[in-house]
DNA sequence: GCACAGGGCCAAT
DNA sequence: ATTGGCCCTGTG
């Protein structure tokens, strides 16, 4: 993979500071990247362009077919170095991950082809914790549409774009969503989660979970301390390690995992949970996180093993 | 119209 | 170790 030089990477645009662009990209889709189901704060708005609320900003990002270099509104050239480049992952090197994997066999290369342009985020980790506490047994319109009524309840108002006549919410502080009660939450749709997010925000606030020190944790510890909340159980877990904290090696394994993972790798055959996450461990290694997201987007998009 | 499944987990057995 | 139930909504 060529080096990319700081400075040529990120450069104003058409003489507006509010508008930067991503380039020499490689390995980078923003449709792949936010369809992959590690998100739920964006809209599609035109046929290659997408709203996304995240780091308590709303930028907008465009991206043509193919193109290898993207363009993101309502930023600036510093916060692009600080906040966009590692949220985007562009330092790593995807290429190297994509052919390594690659090798292992051919279902796995096919799946990378298919999505070569993923890139796993750097989200924060109190909006993942609530959104896939939210997630389990819903389907993705659905957590979006929660995780938005929660916002507009408990965050405040974003800086509105250009052009973009609604408004929208950054996702609410532990210290924000505290002041939720049950019943108001459940107004939110999330129904008989409500009192595991109300656990979630009591252990955060008391400090029986410091979210930033699971960052230094192995990833066995974290996901340990992370199961102590009502509502994370190992699939839930595995997400938050993922999306948030970058443990690469774990291999999250919801219905759409399991049932490409059993058709692809055995037989059809249909095996365990347990059995699922040791094949995931010895065969995809440190590398494990990254295949199942490949593994996610093909068997999602293509409705494979349904 | 209604049965079913959705990026699962808890509690009871 | 296994299983029924769960809030709610989009899909067939």
């Amino acid at each position: 993979m060529e080096i990319m030089n700081k400075n040529e990477k990120s450069k104003g645009c058409g003489g507006m500071s509010n508008i930067v662009m991503l380039d020499q990209l490689n390995h980078f889709n923003i449709t792949q990247i936010l369809e992959s189901g590690q998100v739920f704060r964006f809209e599609k708005i035109t046929e290659h362009s997408y709203l996304l609320n995240a780091k308590q900003k709303l930028i907008k990002i465009t991206q043509q077919p193919d193109s290898s270099s993207a363009i993101i509104y309502n930023t600036n050239i510093s916060e692009l170095d600080e906040m966009w480049i590692p949220y985007f992952d562009i330092d790593t090197d995807y290429a190297n991950i994509a052919q390594k994997l690659s090798n292992k066999d051919e279902h796995i290369a096919k799946a990378i082809e298919f999505g070569k342009g993923i890139r796993i985020l750097h989200q924060d980790p109190w909006e993942m914790l609530i959104s896939f506490i939210i997630s389990q047994n819903k389907s993705i319109p659905h957590i979006k549409q929660c995780i938005k009524n929660i916002s507009q309840q408990f965050g405040f108002p974003l800086e509105q774009i250009n052009g973009v006549d609604q408004h929208y919410y950054a996702f609410p502080r532990p210290k924000e969503l505290s002041k939720a009660t049950e019943e108001q939450l459940r107004a939110c749709k999330v129904g008989f989660r409500a009192p595991y997010i109300m656990d979630a925000c009591r252990k955060v606030l008391n400090g029986d979970i410091i979210l930033n020190e699971l960052f230094i944790l192995s990833t066995e510890e974290a996901r340990a301390k992370l199961m102590t909340i009502k509502g994370v159980g190992p699939k839930i877990a595995d997400c938050i390690l993922l999306f948030a904290y970058g443990k690469q090696d774990v291999f999250p394994t919801d219905v759409w995992v399991k049932r490409v993972v059993e058709g692809l790798y055995f037989n059809g055959r249909e095996v365990s949970l347990k059995q699922i996450q040791e094949f995931a461990n010895s065969y995809f290694e440190d590398l494990a996180g990254y295949a199942q997201q490949y593994l996610f987007y093909y068997a999602r998009e293509n409705s494979l093993f349904k």
